[in-house]
RNA sequence: GGCGACGUGGCCAAGUGGUAAGGCGAGGGUCUGCAAAACCCUUAUGCGCGGGUUCGAUUCCCGCCGUCGCCUCCA
């Protein structure tokens, strides 16, 4: 089965036929770094790192972009949200954004999300704003006020189409002070003029000043991927006004459609509410990494759809965690048992037409894993289909039917899917990770450990498998050997 | 007030007009010197409530209740 997309424009899902046959230009919303990023970024960026990963996977040859704000960001007060930070901080404009951009970067690499293509700065891209800007005056889908510059959603009949709200419907104002120099409620702020000592200012044709935020997204999207591209995606609570407006410009400005396909990611809760900075109900990615491994993290992001909102607690967290261990656990079985061959001990049932039988239903996982993922990036599902898988490794480990071509096959498809594509299997993980003495003294411990048992001196054995747990080294005992791994 | 979602076992979470994936947890068991890991068995006659359509609805329609998101800065 082809991909499927759930098209957040049309509500419905959509086969997915990219612009240029075999590519696809995908544009994400990226952060404004003022602050550092929190949990609720991470559910956004891991479940488009899994997009791109997918696509990739299936052979398309991607662009993936995604920005960064660094400024015309406002709050509500009106004051840019990087002066903010500056002014908390006490340091220059810039400095903020380095700060937090580096921060963010280093969140999303301990998370194991691959870098975007291309990470655009919106005060690196001010000449393509104002042109862009230009063009919608000269369009007449824009005005000058006193040096500010508005974009007239009266003159975009379409503009509401994907939120699926209409301009009389809303009421404009209600929380925020209109500027009385716009024309409408509605119309929002392409270019803004700089107050006199104003920080972030450029030259522009209509004075100094600073972009709006929204017309960003619009330039950047424009100069990277061009005037139509494939997937637009982003978290939902950006749909409005934010992602409306990046359609109004866009369209006005070029002619033809925006983005073909809308993805918006389901918000990130807490106890039932929207993680978000202003209700300071947040988790930074630095403090949960404190407390569970970056793949659980990722593991409790995909056992949801990407499109759904997730509750963050500390039970899913756990769950999360524990079900990535067995996972792993079960890998690290078969990277032993591979290089171990001697260590198997095939059972006689473990027949030509058994092991057959077994490619054939890892085989079948393997479909069911393709096909969740072709369904609107159905990672729950996909998830459920490795985990299913799981169960049956161990059992056919347990019986003794596995043969070598048997554990090949199955840690194909944990690297290719749980690694590849999902990104919670990462190699080296699974197996010790430590270096060589570490793990030959651990192995010398093991076997006066054994001694120890031998002679029922289970006291001395308890201790040693007690104190090197205390380290880290988890010691298992079978009917084949002492096994150990890191905790 | 407007717009849009959602409500599935103790928790998380897929899903379908034909009779409920998976994970976590819990209980029992196998294995073990004991653990750990793993496996086996059990754990929703039921999918918010009330109607309707249908041979048949958790899935479609209507109403109600509840929760959430957006409308105002947030991924």
């Amino acid at each position: 089965m082809s991909l499927q997309i759930y098209n957040y424009l049309s509500r419905q899902k959509e086969p997915f036929k990219p612009v240029v046959e075999g590519r696809v230009h995908i544009y994400v919303c990226g952060p404004t770094v003022y602050d550092h990023a929190h949990l609720g970024h991470a559910k956004t960026y891991v479940s488009f790192d899994v997009v791109v990963r997918w696509l990739r996977y299936s052979g398309y040859k991607v662009r993936y972009v995604q920005n960064i704000t660094d400024v015309g960001h406002l709050l509500d007060d009106g004051e840019d949200r990087i002066l903010k930070g500056a002014r908390r901080e006490r340091l220059e404009p810039m400095e903020i954004v380095e700060r937090y951009m580096r921060s963010y970067f280093e969140d999303m690499d301990a998370l194991g999300v691959q870098r975007p293509d291309i990470s655009p700065r919106a005060s690196a891209h001010i000449p393509e704003q104002i042109e862009m800007i230009q063009t919608l005056i000269e369009k007449g889908h824009a005005y000058v006020v006193n040096g500010s510059v508005y974009f007239s959603v009266e003159s975009f009949p379409e503009y509401g189409k994907l939120s699926g709200r209409r301009i009389e419907e809303m009421e404009a104002g209600k929380r925020v002070a209109v500027r009385d120099e716009k024309r409408h409620p509605m119309d929002f702020a392409l270019w803004i003029k700089a107050p006199e000592n104003h920080i972030l200012q450029w030259p522009s044709p209509w004075g100094r000043g600073y972009p709006g935020w929204h017309i960003e997204c619009s330039a950047m999207s424009t100069k990277y991927l061009g005037h139509t591209f494939d997937i637009h995606g982003g978290g939902v609570d950006n749909i409005f006004p934010h992602n409306e407006c990046e359609i109004a410009q866009s369209e006005c400005a070029h002619g033809v459609p925006f983005a073909n396909y809308w993805m918006l990611t389901g918000s990130l809760l807490v106890n039932g509410v929207k993680m978000s900075k202003s209700l300071g109900n947040f988790v930074t990615i630095k403090d949960a990494l404190q407390h569970y491994r970056p793949e659980a993290l990722r593991f409790f992001i995909l056992s949801g759809k990407y499109n759904s909102p997730a509750d963050y607690s500390d039970e899913a967290l756990q769950a999360a965690s524990k079900g990535w261990e067995r996972m792993n656990n079960t890998l690290r079985r078969l990277q032993k048992a591979y290089q171990h061959p001697e260590s198997l001990q095939l059972s006689p049932i473990s027949t030509p037409e058994m092991t057959a039988h077994l490619i054939e239903t890892l085989d079948q996982y393997r479909l069911r894993f393709v096909s969740a993922m072709n369904d609107d990036f159905n990672t729950p599902l996909a998830l459920g289909a490795l985990q299913e898988m799981t169960t049956d490794v161990n059992r056919w480990l347990d019986k003794g039917i596995a043969t070598s071509e048997v554990l090949e096959q199955a840690m194909n498809i944990y690297r290719e899917f749980g690694g590849t594509v999902l990104g919670i299997i990462r190699e080296g993980t699974a197996e010790s990770g430590s270096a060589e003495r570490e793990a030959a003294l651990i192995e010398l411990l093991i076997e006066l450990r054994a001694e120890a048992r031998k002679a029922k001196d289970f006291a001395r054995a308890d201790a040693i498998r007690d104190r090197l747990a205390a380290l880290g080294v988890i010691l298992e005992d079978s009917p084949r050997g002492t096994t150990w791994r890191l905790a």
